[in-house]
DNA sequence: TTGTACGCGTTATCAA
DNA sequence: TTGATAACGCGTACAA
C-alpha cells in the first residue's frame, strides 16, 4: 500500500497538515517535531504524490515533446537537449511520437492536454500548417522547433535553424571551389525547411551570376532512398553537375551509395554537401562536408524558451530564435578539376 | 480558465455526476441528455483531467523510461518501439535520461515514483547491480532492458539480447573464414553485456581448439575513441591478429578510423566484426559485418512485458525474454589470405 | 434515470 | 505552533 501524509500523521500522532508543513520545511514547525516527522516519513518509505500536489498547485512541472520519430539521427540529440534542460529546471518530459500521422499527432496533443502539461514543444512536421488552430487552443505555451509557422499566434514561439543561411553557405562553398553546374536534391515539398534551403541555394547562385536551371533540382523527401533514386537522373543530364547540395545528410548518404554503384567517384567526379551534420556524417566515406546544426543546443534553447513562456505572463515579448548553422568542410568536396 | 465537469454541469443544468456518467458513456443515461451533455462539453472545449481521474482510478496509464542517453544510435529505435507499443495500448511515456550519473539515475526513479507511473523500463546501465534495491522498492513493475540482473526480484523482469550467443556467432564467423589469431576489444568492464560477449568469444575459440590469449583482449568502453586507442597496441603485437571482434559497432567504427590512419586495410589486413547493427553500420566503408539486434522489436517486447506485469497479479509467472541477434555479413570481413 | 456525498493526496486558509 | 476544513477534478456507492 502506498503511504500518504495521512498515514504518517497517524503514525506521528499529529494532523496531516502538520506533516505537510514539516515535509515542505515550513518555518512554523518546531525543529524537533519536524525532524521526527521526516524520520517517520523516511522509515515508511514515503514519496510525495505529484498528481495530488499538481492538482492544488496548478502546475505539473511536466512538459510534452511531440516528435515525428526519435529514431531519427537528427532528432535524438535535440530531444536530449530538451530533456537535459528540463531536468536541470525540475521538469520532466512526456514523449510522444506522431510518425507523420495526423491522427496520431492529434491524439498526442490531446493526451498532453489531459495530462495537463505546463507546455509543449513540437518538432519538425507540418503541425505548424495543419494543426496551428489546435495548438493555439491548447491553453499552454507551445514552442515550435525547426518548424516555421507563418502566423505565430499568441502561444506560438519558434526555435529554427536558418535554412536559407545554411543553404547559402553550402552553395557558396561549392561555387568557391569552382563549380558552376550545381544541383540540389530537395526535401519534402511541404516543409518550409525545404523552401528555405531551396531559396538559399538560388540566392547563392544568383549572387555568383550563375543561372538557375530547374533540371538541376531533383525531388526528394529527406530519406536515404530519395538520394539513391535522384542521382542517376542528374548524372544522365547532357551536362552533368559537378557539385551537389543535398537537402540533408541522409539524402547525401543515399547519393554516396548510388555514386559507388554507378562508379562515380566522390569528390573527384562530384562534390557533395549535406545538411545537419548528423553523428555519422564524419564516419562515412568520404567524410561528408555539411552544414552543422547545434542539435543539443537547439533542444536546450527550445526548452529554455518554453520555461520563460511558462513563467512569464503570456504576453511578455520574446523574439523567436534563429540559429545559424556553420559549414564543416570534410572530404566530400574538392576544387573542380 | 480550464473547464471542468462542474462547469459543464452548471451549463447543462444537471449534476456533475451526470456529466461524468454521460461522458464515459454510462448506460444509465438517457441518449438524449447524453448527446446534449456531449455537445456542451465539445462547445466548451472540455478535456478530461487525467491527474484527477488517475487519483481516483488508481492508475496513471503512464510508464517511465530510464535511459542513459537517447542520443545513442542504438537506444533511439528501442525507445521508439517502447513508445509505439505504449501508444497502441493507451499509455504514455515519461522519458528520463541518466547520463550514467548515479545521482541523476536516482533522481529519475524518484521523479517517476512521485508521478505515480504504472511501470518502469530501465535500459542498459549498471542499475541492475547498484540500484536493484531501490528499483525493488519502487512499488510498480520494472522491466530491465538489455541489462542482466543476477537476482531478479519480485518486480524485476528482463528483455536482453543474448550476448553470449551473438559473440559466438561473430567469432565463429571469423574462424570459418580461416582466422586463428582473433582479438577482442571489450566494452565497459562492469557491464554484464561485456561479460557475456567475452564469454561467447572464449567459447567459440575453445570449440575450435584455438587457445585463448589474454594479450589479444583490449580494454574498451563501447565508445568510438576506445576503438581508436585500442587498435595500435593490438597491431604492435609480435603476432598480429588477423581477425577482430568488437564489443559494439561504435568501437568498430573507431577501429576503422584508426586503421585508415595506420594504413591497415580492412578487410585485407584485418577482418572486423561489430555488434548491434546500428543504422549506420551499412553506410560506413567498408560496410560492417556485425550482429544485428532487433532494436525496435526489443522495445516493443519490453513494453509488452511491462503491460502484462501491470495487468496481471504481481506473482504471475513470466519468463524473461532472451532475444537472439543474427549475423549480418557485409564487407569488413573476408577469408584469411 | 439522476442527485448527494464521499474519497483520492495534496496545499492553503482560517481558527484556536 | 498546530488542527479543522475547504479546495483541486474526477468516479462511484448509495439514496431517491
Amino acid at each position: 500500500m502506498r503511504v500518504s501524509i495521512k498515514d504518517i500523521a497517524r503514525a506521528a500522532g499529529v494532523s496531516h497538515s502538520t506533516v505537510s508543513r514539516a515535509l515542505s520545511d515550513s518555518p512554523l514547525i518546531t525543529a524537533e517535531t519536524k525532524a521526527q516527522i521526516k524520520r517517520i516519513a523516511r522509515e515508511m518509505g514515503y514519496t510525495p504524490d505529484a498528481r495530488a500536489r499538481s492538482l492544488v498547485m496548478g502546475e505539473t512541472r511536466t512538459v510534452g515533446v511531440v516528435v515525428t520519430t526519435i529514431a531519427d539521427p537528427f532528432m535524438a540529440p535535440v530531444v536530449q537537449g530538451i530533456e537535459s534542460t528540463a531536468y536541470e529546471n525540475g521538469y520532466s518530459v512526456i514523449l510522444a511520437s506522431a510518425n507523420s500521422d495526423p491522427a496520431r499527432e492529434l491524439a498526442a496533443v490531446e493526451m498532453l492536454q489531459s495530462k495537463r502539461v505546463d507546455g509543449v514543444i513540437v518538432t519538425a512536421s507540418r503541425v505548424g500548417a495543419l494543426y496551428q488552430d489546435h495548438l493555439g487552443r491548447i491553453g499552454v505555451p507551445v514552442v515550435l522547433l525547426n518548424n516555421h509557422s507563418e502566423q505565430s499566434g499568441r502561444y506560438l514561439y519558434t526555435v529554427t535553424v536558418d535554412n536559407q543561411h545554411g543553404a547559402r553557405l553550402a552553395t557558396q562553398h561549392l561555387i568557391e571551389l569552382g563549380h558552376r553546374r550545381i544541383a540540389y536534391i530537395a526535401g519534402p515539398a511541404d516543409h518550409s525547411s525545404n523552401a528555405g534551403r531551396m531559396e538559399g541555394y538560388r540566392q547563392a547562385l544568383t549572387e555568383a551570376g550563375i543561372p538557375f536551371i530547374s533540371d538541376l533540382v531533383a525531388q526528394g523527401d529527406g530519406k536515404m532512398d530519395a538520394g539513391m533514386r535522384a542521382l542517376p537522373a542528374l548524372m544522365d543530364l547532357a551536362e552533368r553537375p559537378t557539385g551537389l547540395f543535398c537537402y540533408n545528410d541522409m539524402t547525401a548518404i543515399g547519393v554516396l551509395r548510388a555514386a559507388r554503384q554507378l562508379g562515380i567517384d566522390v569528390p573527384r567526379d562530384l562534390s557533395i554537401v549535406g545538411f545537419d551534420d548528423i553523428a555519422f556524417a564524419s564516419f562515412i566515406t568520404p567524410p561528408l562536408t555539411t552544414i552543422a546544426q547545434p542539435q543539443f543546443e537547439m533542444g536546450q534553447q527550445a526548452m529554455q524558451m518554453l520555461l520563460t513562456r511558462i513563467r512569464q505572463s503570456p504576453d511578455a515579448p520574446i523574439s523567436d530564435i534563429l540559429i545559424e548553422g556553420k559549414l564543416i568542410v570534410r572530404e566530400s568536396t574538392r576544387r573542380r578539376a
